[in-house]
DNA sequence: CGGGTTAGTGACCGGTTGGTCAGTCAAAAG
DNA sequence: CTTTTGACTGACCAACCGGTCACTAACCCG
């Protein structure tokens, strides 16, 4: 496109807006999906709320399934390499890492607008199947590899007790999904206060994983006894 | 109406049809509304699903809205004076309580299709905002007052170590949400397995909650920077 | 300036669907 | 048997909305 192209740059101002109007239109559409939800949400709404007519949005989208999924395949793609970069600097102790990451989730998806995200896709999960590989395959998978390469790193450097939850890194992130889906439901009746949420989040997961010296808890019929691999200090 | 009707019991065949009709259209909206959502499901659906015709819907419900919130509002009925119910006797330890408590939770909502309930409110919770008062009110301030309860009475034992996460109780369960989620969205992809998922769960929250020893009173997450061996996998 | 290109428009169409209501008919009443 | 009741029906209506397309006008170039 913009390769051998050199005399001027190409982008008057017709042609600007041409460049633009496609997330014009997919930020506004983003908007009325969230707020409404697939089925509900009405074509001319988001040209409006674009401030076209609606004709032009069948100019970039061909069809309100193809906006759809558009919309919410992108919604994302800032924090995709977010997350391949996340790979944080073992330097650190595993703990910390793990700080990190759950810091990142909330901070970056439960606390802000993107967790509208969620409730579309949780709606509309099988009416868009492909949405949902794309974000298993992209967002899930990818964030549950870095969780459990932090996780396996502590149990190998002796910070972490080995369990069960070790090997369900899915356990671990639970609390800050439901923190999402708390204020998506729960916000205007009673909110959550997210510092305090997360804090004990934090120190709940911390204390559960932390390999102590003492060994074996009274915890009677855990149904599980695996060799408490403690590497001691 | 039924006073003074000395002769016959007045639950004819013709009768006992109009009793059983609301249950049944329920029924049906139930499960026409938890395939499509609120907006994509039509009444004509409901009314084929109950074997009535569309007509006959108007008769018991006002209108779609009226409909879907009587549904929703109903579904958890048979579940709530089960939670009333559930304060255990006193005698067994608080974690034995929590176990039990997370049991129901996994068997009763994310192990079956009540969690569709789940995605019914998550979808639509702007749109009915009286169904989420409804639900907070009747189910989840009710679930994490006896959660509470059970957690500070642990802490008065001696069981259960004093700390945030007490003082939050949504922590606990997270993971259960997050579980009843997964399955709503991801199960044809990567599908969960709930025992093992339930008891990693578990392990990670008895320890995080269980009271070492003296225990040191505020840990705050084991920083330690103990880089020892700083070899990954 | 004028001809050509194309982003943008909005009236319109057709299918869908929430909601209505005049009518049907089986059973209860007499 | 005839009459009355009321649960049930389904054809119908009107509004709504996704998608189309003939048209407009802003812009570019010679």
């Amino acid at each position: 496109m913009k390769l051998a192209d050199p005399p001027m740059p190409e982008t008057s101002g017709r042609r600007r807006r041409k460049d633009a109007r496609p997330s014009e239109i997919a930020a506004a559409a983003l908007a009325v999906f969230a707020e409404k939800g697939f089925a509900a949400a009405r074509l001319e709404d988001v040209a409006a709320r674009a401030g076209v007519a609606k004709g032009t949005v069948y100019l970039y989208f061909s069809t309100k399934e193809a906006l759809f999924e558009a919309v919410v395949r992108d919604a994302f793609r800032p924090l995709l390499d977010g997350v391949g970069r996340a790979r944080m600097d073992t330097s650190t102790s595993c703990a910390d890492q793990l700080r990190g990451v759950l810091t990142i989730v909330y901070r970056e998806l439960v606390a802000t607008e993107r967790r509208q995200i969620m409730r579309l896709l949780i709606a509309e999960a099988e009416r868009f199947p492909d949405l949902v590989s794309f974000y298993h395959r992209e967002i899930v998978s990818r964030g549950r590899g870095l969780l459990a390469a932090i996780l396996a790193d502590g149990v190998a450097r002796g910070e972490f007790r080995d369990g069960p939850a070790v090997r369900q890194p899915e356990v671990v992130i639970g609390p800050a999904i439901m923190a999402a889906v708390w204020k998506l439901v729960f916000e205007p009746v009673e909110p959550l206060d997210l510092d305090r949420y997360a804090a004990a989040h934090l120190d709940l997961v911390m204390a559960g994983l932390s390999a102590r010296e003492e060994a074996p808890p009274q915890v009677r019929g855990s149904a599980r006894h695996a060799p408490r691999s403690r590497r001691a200090t």
